[in-house]
DNA sequence: CTTACTGTACCGTCTGGACGGTCTTGTCAA
DNA sequence: TTGACAAGACCGTCCAGACGGTACAGTAAG
């Protein structure tokens, strides 16, 4: 890319999802980014300009992360599996690890709800390209949703399901999607 | 209760919700709410000592006023329907409205994201009940996760479903809760 | 006299961001 | 090979403004 030396950026990044998940969204301030990441303030505003940019590159991070996972996903998962079922497959295992990775979220809405726009965006061309891939309607929005509620799930950090039943639910709409 | 004069209080709360609905959860200051009710400052601190409160009884609200909704749609509903079924019809109706009604949230989750607490033991208690109440958990399981998916788009704005395929995602949910 | 405020002035803290300086690395002419 | 210099990457300090919260004097209703 750019960066010739130590990649700051992706320290930077890595720094404020983990101050966002363990101080809290409403804590993410540049000066905790910055002593996080090992980095100076002076640093973190030279690889970010302004906190809207920070949060805008942890949103664009984290789409391409997932996309690049849906993707590998699909070559590693079982061949002749529906993309909807991988997708299922994949968001399940996110859920998995009992913390948030995505508190940061949080603070890019309060920083201002347009941020959200690219994700609304990634879904709803997701949901298009599973819709064109899913003969049955009726199921593809069961499950799209139902895995919407297990990301929410986990965004919340709401430990309301207990491990057994988040399995139970993963292979109800496995079966679902056929 | 305990207010003898016209409820500020009823006020202060839908002020901060309009706040963190219009300005966006970041800009929820207590400034903001005081001036946006038609109270003063002093007034606001006399109904809510701190902004903590002021979120508490944001929480408190919400809660309440959701418990009262199940119970009355208990009763407004066809006679046998399952509470699984009320439970899927209301959140519909909630969230047929375009813009979200809890954007002020965000903006306790950014304050102290220990606000979700009650929240998160309400619906644990929900989901308790429903499985009381319903023979096939993987049923359950899915329409319930499915309806946190509904509830969170419409608390992130996410108009990635339209009006047509919410109410087929619906009618679907029903014929699976039987 | 008490309750339920209003209105204003004020304080300490925190935060985003601007700014100037510094160290390192690569380039290129002599 | 070397020395000059430009550009890139980062440091550390400072500041204006916003925010939560306090204090207090006043007042209208019951």
């Amino acid at each position: 890319m750019k960066t010739r030396r130590a990649n700051s950026r992706d320290k930077i990044l890595a720094a404020a999802a983990d101050v966002a998940r363990e101080a809290g969204p409403g804590s993410l301030s540049l000066d905790a980014v910055a002593s996080r990441a090992g980095v100076s303030k002076g640093g973190l505003l030279y690889n970010f300009p302004t906190k809207a940019k920070l949060m805008q590159g942890l949103v664009e991070n984290y789409l391409r992360a997932f996309e690049l996972a849906l993707e590998s996903g699909r070559v590693a998962g079982a061949s002749g599996e529906s993309l909807l079922a991988t997708y299922i497959r994949l968001s399940a295992d996110d859920c998995e690890e009992p913390k948030p990775t995505a508190s940061w979220m949080f603070s890019a809405i309060a920083e201002d709800p347009d941020f959200l726009t690219p994700i609304k965006a990634f879904k709803s061309q997701l949901l298009q390209r599973l819709k064109s891939e899913t003969p049955d309607l009726k199921a593809l929005l069961v499950c799209f949703l139902a895995i919407e509620g297990l990301r929410s799930m986990n965004l919340f950090d709401s430990d309301v399901l207990s491990a057994d039943e988040r399995r139970l639910l993963v292979s109800a709409l496995l079966e679902i999607a056929g």
